[in-house]
RNA sequence: ACAGCAGGACGAUCUGUCGCUGAUAUGUUUCAUAUUGGAGGAAAGUCCGGGCAACAUAGGGCACCAUAUUUCCUAACGGGAAGCUAUCUGCGAGGGUAGAGUAGCGUAACAGAAAAUAACCGCCCUCUUGUAGGGUAAGGGUGAAAAGGUGAGGUAAGAGCUCACGGGUGGCUAUGGCGACAUAGUUGCGGUACGUCUUAUGGGUUGUAAGGUUAUGUAUAUCGGCGUUAUAGGGCUGCCCGUCCGAUGCCGAGGGGUAAACCGCUAAAGCUUUAUGGCAACAUAAAGACGAGAUAAAUGACAGAUGCCAACUUGUUUGGUACAGAACCCGGCUUAUAGACCUGCUGUUUUU
């Protein structure tokens, strides 16, 4: 992986096909940290893959989803790094979920999503002792 | 100057850092680099109209739904423009609402005597003098609505009962207007509103997750042949008629699903400017510019500055900067919207 690339997130890098999803929902483990929830599983590869959801029922306007969206996929671009060392570049399938009902400012967002990064690296870590 | 009315047009800008995505070019086909494009006036609601696509063939009647003043515009419309009539509203510029027909039938709450063959009070007459009989819609009161207004004649009292003027409404004639209609004359009529109903016109259904191609390679759709059964069942929405296909078994062909990839997919009844025609909607002609095309879904995130608005403590201050995000594409309608601009007009005040 190319260093001087690491705050890019091309669509490879992003979540898709139906069955691949449905894949995720069914064996993922859970991680919190308000207002994210995040669904992750091993995928095999190199990069981690993602995709955002923001709930259709409690931001009832699209431009609030998009806006939301855009801020979430942000905060993973700029602060991706933090997964990859800490999992030697083992790649996962991870779902963030909005779980929060209010617009959030992004500082917040960002340190959440660091804390939420954070989180799973030490879930994984602590099953890869145990095995 | 302030307050307002109508129409039109706009709805932030710049810099930096890090990113996403379409196209093109080059390297070379995992990808990288460069150049360049990348949300709206409503993209929204999905309420109308159209294009496009599918539904094997053939349709007809009824039902159902929508619309309903005139002329024009438009691909089309239930939309728009300019008018007409009635009515409500504003000092005004203006704005809102309604507009086929009415023979039959139904309804008109509460209040009120009575809600469509009107007698409670009142007024008048009668004689058997009282909880009586009759006449009367001028006056009172109720109500959303009380049976054609004013004046005079008339009468026991009254009443379109009669007359004059004026109003409503239907027919006829004349004039003006493309027309709705208006004006004038003449001649009738006298029960209000809503619904049902009637008439005319239009409407097949489903929507781009339509539909097509490719790849992979397998449930029972579909097709062909044979045999059997017999009007079951099915189809271009409901019901009826017509028409067409025929349940099931065996043999052969064939291919469901996988929202995988590609096409559909963006140049369009499009936009801007000018000219001509038209009161206008709009049409015609010429010139020009720009080109979103994603698909768990790009068009951004963050920081700083500027602009605009508001507040006061008048400052290198604080706060705010709308509604809202394309999903096949157009034309409309409706709804949301901080702020700010242009044009025409109205009222008030001041000055000349």
């Amino acid at each position: 992986m190319k260093t001087e690339k690491k705050y890019s997130l091309p669509q490879s890098e992003r979540l898709r096909g139906k069955t691949r999803i449905d894949n995720l929902f069914a064996n993922a483990k859970g991680v919190l940290s308000y207002p994210y929830r995040a669904l992750f599983t091993p995928n095999g590869e190199e990069k981690s893959v993602i995709m955002v959801s923001i709930p259709k029922r409690k931001f009832k306007h699209a431009t609030d989803r998009n806006l939301l969206r855009r801020r979430t996929r942000e905060a993973y671009r700029l602060n991706k790094a933090l997964l990859a060392e800490q999992t030697a570049n083992k790649g996962f399938d991870i779902a963030f979920l909005y779980i929060g009902d209010k617009k959030e400012e992004f500082p917040y967002l960002q340190k959440k999503m660091c804390d939420l990064l954070n989180k799973i690296a030490t879930k994984v870590k602590e099953e890869t002792e145990q095995e």
